[in-house]
DNA sequence: AATGAATGAGGATTCATTCAT
DNA sequence: TATGAATGAATCCTCATTCAT
């Protein structure tokens, strides 16, 4: 299932995804910074990406097929939702570097530069065309967690992802905020993202 | 009330606004289609700001000034809560070009760029420290609605302002996917929304 | 005698030198620095000069006119060659700074700089065509030693003349070197070039 | 003992030079001029030096050392102190070009530019503290000169130093001058230059 | 006469990309 | 295949000068 990269490939992924992660400015990052990162001469980088649009964009798709693939199997070990949304949430607060690089990803997702339109090249390719990047998991936890029951409307369930894919992206935009840095309250608010999310599917179910 | 912005200021604002809705990339601006959109000579700019960066995030500053001003009178003209979100949802829609810019700015405020880094300094000028831009109205709008009632504590408040700002900015994010465009769908979602948040509110304060 | 000078002239001429001394680099003085310093608007300044270059050949060339003058004033009172050219060493020590103009003005009669032209432009419209500049004051000055006696070819004059320029310019070039700063040394190299300047003349007179 | 340059580096400072000796401002040389005198791309320049002021600097630091150094060759060859210093007079008349660099490198060493800047700082890390630039020369001939001779006194040598320092520059300044243009005047003057500073040598030493 | 806001030509510098080795 | 020296297009910014007030 795992694609298999070139290891000069994976090198320029390592350096974009460093780079980005020790601060750099996604685009003001050089072909120099980027090749020198990853050890290989400036050159070697055009036998494998047609410009520098290609290598952060692929850096940034790589990343997030990384995390989401990760991020599944490990929801797939949880039973009930509430532990599967848990799971993701804590996911997000242990490997918060990777997690800002997906959030760029999203970012660029609406933005109009060169790596932008790369990006959706690459997700047209992969033919994931979700409502929203990785809307396709949550749609995938949804559907399991209904397996047996009635299935609601399309309607209904485009809301429910939307409503889920909303907190959980909002919780992630919260760990970056000064003033919920404290272990309780992210606990405290994290079990009440759960909630919420358990909640409004039961509701949604009873409604039908 | 209103600051009073210069002729010039206020060309330079709304050519870089004007230039990023139709599709300029923001961070390949040049300094010459700004002046040149904005119809003055490109020394002049430079009278008023200190350089490219200071008229970008200016000038998106200056959008999210006036978008969430005049989204708040709006507000203010509704009695319900549902009323009240599902104005700012239909007026998202209205206005889709300068939610847009909103956006941006939101997305910016998590970048490293130079524009993002004047952003965040414009920000911390204006003493404007909310959990995330806007959220401060979205917090007037609950204390607005638990008025009389007994106020929840801090922690269930910080979770019912993320909680409405997720789902009204996904509904942003969603209008812009393609899957969503007609109206009787939007209708649909939004009532969803609105529902959504108010169910929730109610549930927090019974909660109490 | 004395032209007479206009005051916002003076101004500019004032300004141009008191950031000379500051240290400006001439080749990039600003007109908005030069004029804020003088205490006038940008346009006024082409109310009386052409262009940014003639306000600094002409400020550098009035401060020579200033110099001379007052040079040549107290060399009149002294007597004695040795006198004459201990007086100058002197005030060569005691006016530092504005040596240093007059020494920039003599470099910029070999430069190829616009400001250049400006100054042997105007040293053509007064008529001023010296071996170098001053020099007129110090053939003046030996041809007064020689009253009396029995005039030396043009040849000797012309190289007494640059013997005695030499010597001055060069006392004034170890002034500012980092080496020479103590009163004593000074007093002793002063002593020397006045004995060596009466010692030439003297022999070149005896040669006749 | 010679530092080799690099070609490219070479070019940067050959074309520097040529660009001067045609009459270019040394304050108005653009980069574009001198790479493209130079025959290499504007970019490569930047490869080789930090910046413009870094290469024209470099360039007439370059030039003084190749011209003391071939005219302290010719200086060894010579015997007698008149010899020598007709010499070092005649090299001058033979290659005016050259020399104007070279009192162009003198004279930016008391600008303020930041080429001068450059040049300053090139002098500290060559250690050549000289009381001019240049002057260690005089100094070496004089020693030799004095050579199984009683050694004059400190001051002594600092004096005469800088009097024949002064007597070479000015001889130098005075070949730039319309009025002395015949070789025959040159002739004169040169004998009597050479034959001032003989004289001012000897007597220095029978005061000792 | 005096001003300074407006201008835009001009130039230094950067950096993606190429290509000879 | 791998390289990095060479390139020059592209762009920000400065500042002398103008001109309406």
């Amino acid at each position: 299932m795992n694609k298999e990269y070139l290891p000069k490939e994976k090198a320029i992924y390592h350096a974009v995804l460093a780079l980005f992660e020790e601060g750099a400015d996604i685009n003001n990052l050089t072909v120099a910074e980027i090749t020198g990162r990853a050890g290989i001469g400036k050159g070697t980088a055009y036998e494998y990406f047609s410009g520098k649009e290609e290598m952060i964009a692929k850096a940034f798709f790589y990343n997030g097929e990384m995390v989401c693939e990760q991020l599944y199997e490990g929801i797939c070990k949880k039973s009930s939702l509430y532990d599967k949304i848990n799971y993701v949430l804590l996911e997000m607060e242990r490997q918060i570097p990777r997690m800002d690089c997906i959030f760029r990803l999203l970012h660029m997702l609406s933005e109009n530069s060169s790596v932008s339109r790369w990006i959706r090249e690459l997700l047209k390719e992969k033919k994931i065309a979700e409502e929203a990047p990785a809307s396709g998991m949550i749609r995938k936890v949804l559907l399991d967690e209904l397996k047996g029951k009635k299935i609601p409307s399309e309607e209904t369930m485009t809301y429910l992802v939307f409503s889920i894919y909303s907190r959980v992206f909002c919780y992630g935009m919260m760990l970056k905020n000064e003033k919920y840095q404290s272990a309780e309250q992210r606990e405290n608010i994290r079990d009440l993202v759960c909630q919420g999310v358990c909640r409004e599917v039961e509701e949604a179910l009873c409604r039908i």
